[in-house]
DNA sequence: GAAGATATGGACCGCCGGTCAACTTGTCAA
DNA sequence: TTGACAAGTTGACCGGCGGTCCATATCTTC
């Protein structure tokens, strides 16, 4: 009944679209954030330097474009997925398994991530990072309300910092940082909580 | 009896290095990291620019040097300087003190600390950050021997993310932040703490 | 004051993100 | 089927960047 587009896409724009945004992400998960130039997407994708532009307005639109694909799966789960992740569990669980879930889209994504902080200053007030900072503040303020959770929210989500991520992945210790990454807020929360520790 | 340095630096090239290093500091204060070239620096401190990556070596080689100067001072009250900071106070309090000390020292340096994270890929590890890592681990682990502290202190370190500080303080919230900071770090050191809240 | 180590400067390089005007292609009403 | 217009495409081009290089100048030492 809706229409999903105030004005619909060209079938060669859609074609293009794609093929733009799966050459950037091959790319960049292969070379990495730093290497990867517009001109070789341009070049993997078949196309134009010029359509990228056209598209996406610059290399930040390009990276929030990827970004938001890759958030969509996880925020669906968030708003109408199963508990503990979607409603229906209480505001400590859902914050725990938002946080991990989170934590593995940023380490299945690191290089993209990467990109993405990389391509403008001034932290991104996207669509989806509003979303992320609301469910946070929302379930946190819930779970501890002597707490500004607003901004401790902020923190908390900033804590999973991409480069911190890579660095971990690098080393071997991905688990072990997810594991961190769960102490942490659970300490937050206020929880009673021994975490087992490993080497 | 030590010698400072093995070799020493000749008059000029010492003159030199302290005007680069001023002339970038301010031009940073003032134009924000984004917006501050090599050549300007150059052209500030009235050298060449080959002066500049003859001494420094890159422009993240610059960056890292502005950073270092900072950071001494909070290091040596760590190390040396009276309590709660430096030696002698119990564990959790030394992590409170050391992390409002590390926020301040970010926030008097916001565009400074941005310009150091943007100049190279792979997170830092240098001199510096090597000593606040195993200062926060070191305390960490006295305070809670359950939790990976090593891991989790670097999670802690790298919410200090000086874009979402810069963020805070164009928005007249330091202090909301700091108060946000304190409570996250009372939070992991597993004080009954409560943090009155501002607006 | 001479010699040699050290420091200097700025033209030059390759590369990058981004622009633009000429051109091609898809769409749809007639 | 067609024709015309909106939409999309392209790559040469631009300004600016970090970084290199080496002829030249300067400090230090004996």
């Amino acid at each position: 009944m809706l229409n999903e587009q105030p004005r619909k896409e060209r079938s060669d724009a859609a074609r293009n679209r794609r093929a733009i945004l799966d050459a950037a992400d091959a790319l960049l998960a292969a070379h990495g954030s730093e290497h990867v130039s517009i001109d070789q997407i341009a070049a993997a994708a078949g196309v134009g330097k010029g359509t990228i532009f056209h598209r996406f307005g610059s290399r930040a639109g390009l990276m929030r474009e990827l970004v938001r694909e890759r958030a969509l799966a996880l925020r669906d789960a968030v708003t109408e997925g199963e508990p503990p992740l979607g409603p229906g569990a209480p505001a400590p669980e859902r914050l725990l398994a938002y946080f991990d879930a989170m934590f593995q889209l940023i380490v299945d994504n690191v290089e993209l991530m990467i990109a993405y902080d990389n391509s403008t200053r001034e932290v991104q007030e996207d669509e989806i990072n509003v979303f992320w900072a609301r469910h946070i503040a929302t379930l946190l303020a819930e779970t501890r309300p002597d707490v500004d959770a607003t901004v401790l929210g902020r923190l908390l989500l900033g804590a999973l910092n991409p480069d911190v991520i890579l660095q971990h992945i690098r080393a071997g210790q991905t688990e072990r940082l997810a594991h961190a990454v769960h102490s942490l807020v659970a300490s937050v929360i206020g929880e009673a909580h021994t975490t087992d520790r490993r080497t």
